[in-house]
DNA sequence: TAGATTGTTAATCGATTAACAATC
DNA sequence: TAGATTGTTAATCGATTAACAATC
């Protein structure tokens, strides 16, 4: 066994392949090679052999990859071979929203519980998910084992918060607070900061219809 | 005038930048250094200088950026100096949570208009948001000029729905789909694939909590 | 001025891609 | 076998970081 350390990217692309995987199976597919899989995705090649061949050698050579059996290696890795009971704190616009969200739930994800400070949240059912007060969110994640939570508070909730699911020994943190969480090591935190994609775009936007007046002019040009 | 390209992530990283600033703002502080800011987020100050430079020079040389002059210019470039309307395509459960979303609105996006090709939906206003057929889709943001979209239709729509977006007009697409979308040169797509980043955690879960009993460390910074 | 910090170049690091021997 | 495609190494590309002259 190598103790091998694999690019963030890699991982997320593992995702991407079982999704192909699975639309190629409901297409009854049996096998598939590295160069198709790739075209599905303007990927190279080359990259998908490389990232899958991080974790061992699945594929056939002369023919490609048997689609059952790397799927089920891919779920295999990326633990999905198990259930997850997710928590959930903070259950506001967004919060509410990913309760129902059913993609959210669809692979194995299950939101179990939820938490809110807000004495009007706390007690209801929210889309079949229990409220909890929040300062019993470590006595409760730790009696259920909840290893992954999902953050939608407010910003400046956000850092006590993860404190908080640290020490109720959460490892995996979704994190939609536009806040930057810092967290001990060992501990993953996965940002979605919904403001800062936008801008992103809005960004793109400016540069791309371009042909409007408004003109970029950086204070200084400089050349070499 | 060199266009050089920049990097997707400096992107990104000028986002968080901004966040930075409205926070040291908020607290009466005039000017930063990138030392400061790199700590803040665990980030390298030559990179947040680096990011910076991209775009001119906005520093003061032994004194760091005012903070109210590198804001204005962030906001300038990412083009935050003007509201952007936002069209949302797809009103079920996660669409319906974006609208009531207000941390999606604060930042000068506001969703002005939505599209469901469901008749039950079809003509009622969630949120203060009309919801309008998808068939009057194309008419309807070429009339509006809308260049930014939220695509939140389920994955077999997603596609179909991109085409009639980008020959609407829109440059920007924010796509929540589980999908991979196929768009024309110049169109920015910025997939969220929340189910991929809830296996990346499950990844990432598997992997921390295997062998031995967790233990958990001293603290240190970030991800983005 | 003396100390501090930028803007920028050069070095390093990591990830992507090309190439190809191994082999189904 | 002949053709195809993997697994993997080497080359390339791009992004991060270190270093430092410029300069406030």
């Amino acid at each position: 066994m190598k103790p091998m350390k694999i690019p963030e990217k890699t991982v997320t692309r593992l995702s991407i392949y079982l999704r192909c995987l699975e639309e190629l199976e409901a297409d009854g597919v049996a096998s598939v090679s590295s160069r198709q899989m790739a075209e599905r995705f303007g990927l190279n090649s080359a990259q998908v052999r490389k990232d899958l061949a991080y974790f061992g050698q699945f594929g056939v050579r002369g023919l490609g990859y048997y689609i059952a059996e790397l799927k089920h290696n891919l779920e295999r890795i990326l633990g999905l071979k198990q259930d997850w009971e997710v928590a959930l704190v903070g259950v506001g616009n967004l919060g509410s929203a990913l309760i129902a969200y059913k993609g959210f739930q669809a692979r194995g994800f299950k939101i179990g519980v939820a938490f809110d400070t807000d004495p009007a949240r706390v007690g209801q059912v929210v889309g079949g998910v229990q409220v909890v007060e929040t300062v019993k969110l470590v006595s409760t994640l730790r009696k259920k084992k909840v290893k992954i939570a999902v953050l939608a508070v407010p910003a400046p909730a956000a850092q006590s918060v993860a404190d908080l699911l640290v020490e109720a020994g959460v490892t995996a943190i979704l994190n939609f607070a536009p806040a930057q969480i810092t967290v001990p090591e060992g501990v993953k935190v996965q940002n979605v900061d919904l403001s800062v994609l936008l801008k992103t775009l809005s960004y793109h936007t400016v540069r791309t219809n371009r042909p409007s007046p408004l003109r970029l002019e950086p204070r200084t040009i400089r050349e070499s």
